[in-house]
DNA sequence: AATAGTATTGCAAATGTTTTCATAAATTTC
DNA sequence: GAAATTTATGAAAACATTTGCAATACTATT
C-alpha cells in the first residue's frame, strides 16, 4: 500500500526504491527507448508501489513545456461557447495538453488580467476568442513572445493567428437565402452592435447584400433586441405589431430567431407561410424548435477541433508563422423559411 | 520597450535592475509589508521596464499551493454543466485560483486518466461530479491525500466532501406537484438509469411518492427516452398514443419534459388543459418555452459558487473534514400544470 | 553616547526535475 | 583477444523561485 509518510513520493524516492539513480528513473519515463527494459520494469514496479506521480511543475521550470493551454472566454456558460470550448479541450488533449481556463464576462480589460494569470501558469500557448482585444492584450502577447490564437472569428488580415468563421458571409448568406425565396420586404433583427463585432460584421454583410438586390429596409423594420429569448420576443412583437409587415425576418442569431419565432405565433401568423424567420448560429436546440429553424450553421465544433489540432501542432512545432483558417458555413434550410406566397 | 534578448526575464533580472537581491524581489511580492516602500517601488519599476511574469511552477516547486484547481466533468457542452462550471470558475477566481478542466465524455476509467493528468500539474484540489466514481479514483484521492469534492449531488451519507442536491427529493417534490394538483394518472418518461445516480434517484423518489399515495402507474405508463428532444418527443408520442391516456407526464429532467411537451401539441392536445408536464432541472430555455415549463429548480449556479467558495476556504485552511452542503430545490410552477379539470 | 530593539536586506540552501557529460559494461569487429 | 562501438547508467549542474538565518542599518531609550 501506499507509505504512511506525510511527504509525497518523489523521483529520488522512486530511485531508491529502484535502486537506480533519479536520472535513470526521469530517462525511463521521458526516453524509454534508452533504458534498459528490466530495470525500466524494476522502476515501474517502484512507482506503483509509492504511487509516485510526476511533478510537472518541476519539469516546466526545467524549461520544458508546461503541457498546458489557456483560453480565455467571454463566458463558458453558453451553448455557443462551451461547444467551442468541449471540442478544443478534446483536440489539445489528444495532444497531451490541458486547459486551462478563465472567463471574463465581456470586460476586456479582465481579459488582459486573465491573460496574465494564466501566463504566470506558463501555459504554451493562449487561445482567445474573437480578433477584438485590448492594445494591452496585443501588446502582452507580443513581448512575451507566446503562442496565441484566435478563435471563432475569421478575418484575412488578422494580426495574429485565427481559425473561425467569417461573419460577414453569414449576414450574406442568410439574406442571400431570404432572397432567393423571393423575398422583398426583410425585418432585421439584431442585438446590439457596438462592442460586438460579431453581430456588426453579420449586419453589414445582410444589409450589403439586400442593398445590391435593391431591397431596402424601412427603419422601423430594424430593431435591436438583446440576447435573451423573451426580450427578442418582446421586440419583434413591436416590430410585427406594425403595418405593413415584412414577410421575412433576419435575426442576428438563434436565440433572436427563437424569440422571434414565439412572437410571430403569438400574433397568430403561420411560419413558415406568411412569415419566413431565419437566424444565424445553429444553435443546440435550433433545430427541435417546432417548426425547426432555419439558420446558417456556424461549425462550432469543427472550429474547436481545428483550433486545438493546429495549434497544439503551432506549439509542438515552435512554428511562428500566423495561421488563417476559415470553416465554412452553410445555411440549413429547415422549416422556418419558405419562398414567398 | 521589451528587451529584446531572446530569454524572459526572471526574478534575479528584476533585482539586477533594481539594485537589491533575489530575495528582496521575492519578499516584495508576497510579503510586501516586509520591504521599504523605496525599495518596493524601484522593483515595481523594474518588474515593468522588463515585462516580468511571476512563474508559478517555481513556486509551486518550492512546496507553495500552485494555484490551480482541477475540475473533471462529464461534459463540458451541455447546459446544465457548463452553467455550474461558470459559476464555480468564478467562485474559485475570486479566491486567486485558476481552472484546469478535463471532461471525460461519461467515461468513469477517462475520468480516472483525467485525474492523474491534473495531478500531474499539481492542482491544490480536484472536484468531480456527481458522487459515482471508479474505486481507483477514489483510492488516488486517498492515497494523493489531495482535497476533493464531488458537485451536483448531495448525500449525507457521501464519502467525501459534496455541494448539491437531492435528487430523490427532486423527484418526490415532481410527483407531489402532480398530486396536489389532482392528478392520478402519471405517465413517467426518464431516461435510462443504470450508470445515472441522478436519474436512478430522481425516478425512485417518484415513484416512491406516487406509491405512497397509492397511484400506480402501469407499465406502459413509462417509458425510456435518451438524452435529446427529438427522441423524447418519439417515445413519449409513442405513450400518449395509447388509451387510456394519463392526465400528466413526470418527465425526467427538462429536455425530455420539451421533447414531451412537443409530442403532447403534436397530438393536438392542449397544455395544460388537457395534459400537464413536469420536468426536473429548470435548465436554460425552460422558462421561454411555450408555454414556460412547470419544472422542480436545481439551482446550478448556486451549487457551483457555495462549492467553489467552500472548496477554495478547505484549501486555503488545510482542512480535512468532509463537507456535505445541500442546495434547496424549487418547484417553479410555470405554464404546463394545471389542476385536473 | 552606548544599548537595545526593530526594520530591511542578502546569502545560501532547498525544492523536484531534466540534461550534459563522463564512465562503465557489453557487444561487435577485425 | 584487443580495439572500436554501442548501450546503460550515474554525478552534478541547471532551472526560477522561496525561506531560514545572519548581518547590517536605523531608531528609540536611557
Amino acid at each position: 500500500m501506499a507509505d504512511l509518510k506525510t511527504k509525497k513520493a518523489d523521483i529520488i524516492d522512486v530511485a531508491k526504491a529502484a535502486r537506480v539513480s533519479a536520472s535513470t528513473v526521469s530517462r525511463s519515463f521521458n526516453y524509454p527507448e534508452l533504458v534498459n527494459p528490466a530495470t525500466r520494469k524494476k522502476i515501474n514496479r517502484a512507482v506503483e508501489k509509492l504511487g509516485y506521480i510526476r511533478n510537472r511543475a518541476a519539469q516546466t521550470m526545467h524549461g520544458r513545456r508546461s503541457g498546458t493551454i489557456g483560453l480565455i472566454v467571454p463566458t463558458i456558460n453558453h451553448t455557443i461557447f462551451s461547444e467551442v470550448i468541449q471540442s478544443f479541450s478534446d483536440a489539445i488533449d489528444a495532444a497531451g495538453f490541458t486547459l486551462l481556463i478563465a472567463s471574463h464576462s465581456y470586460d476586456l480589460d479582465r481579459e488582459y488580467a486573465m491573460m496574465r494569470k494564466l501566463l504566470e501558469h506558463r501555459v504554451d500557448g493562449v487561445a482567445l476568442i474573437g480578433l477584438e482585444h485590448t492594445e494591452a492584450s496585443f501588446q502582452l502577447i507580443e513581448q512575451q513572445n507566446i503562442p496565441a490564437i484566435a478563435i471563432w472569428n475569421y478575418d484575412e488580415l488578422a494580426s495574429m493567428s485565427c481559425v473561425g468563421a467569417d461573419n460577414h458571409e453569414a449576414g450574406r448568406m442568410a439574406a442571400g437565402h431570404l432572397l432567393s425565396l423571393g423575398h422583398r420586404n426583410i425585418g432585421l433583427v439584431f442585438p446590439q452592435t457596438i462592442g460586438n463585432d460579431r453581430a456588426r460584421q453579420r449586419l453589414l454583410g445582410a444589409t450589403e447584400t439586400l442593398d445590391r438586390h435593391a431591397v431596402t429596409t424601412p427603419e422601423h423594420w430594424r430593431t435591436e433586441a438583446p440576447y435573451s429569448i423573451a426580450q427578442a420576443k418582446r421586440a419583434t412583437l413591436d416590430l410585427l405589431s406594425q403595418s405593413p409587415r415584412p414577410t421575412a425576418l433576419l435575426c442576428g442569431n438563434d436565440v433572436i430567431a427563437q424569440g422571434a419565432l414565439y412572437a410571430a405565433q403569438n400574433l397568430g401568423l403561420r411560419v413558415p407561410e406568411d412569415m419566413s424567420i431565419i437566424g444565424i448560429g445553429d444553435f443546440k436546440g435550433s433545430e427541435d424548435l417546432e417548426p425547426a429553424l432555419t439558420t446558417i450553421a456556424i461549425p462550432a465544433q469543427d472550429i474547436g477541433t481545428i483550433a486545438g489540432r493546429n495549434f497544439t501542432r503551432m506549439i509542438t512545432e515552435g512554428s511562428s508563422e500566423i495561421l488563417r483558417l476559415k470553416c465554412d458555413l452553410t445555411c440549413v434550410t429547415r422549416s422556418t423559411t419558405a419562398p414567398i406566397s
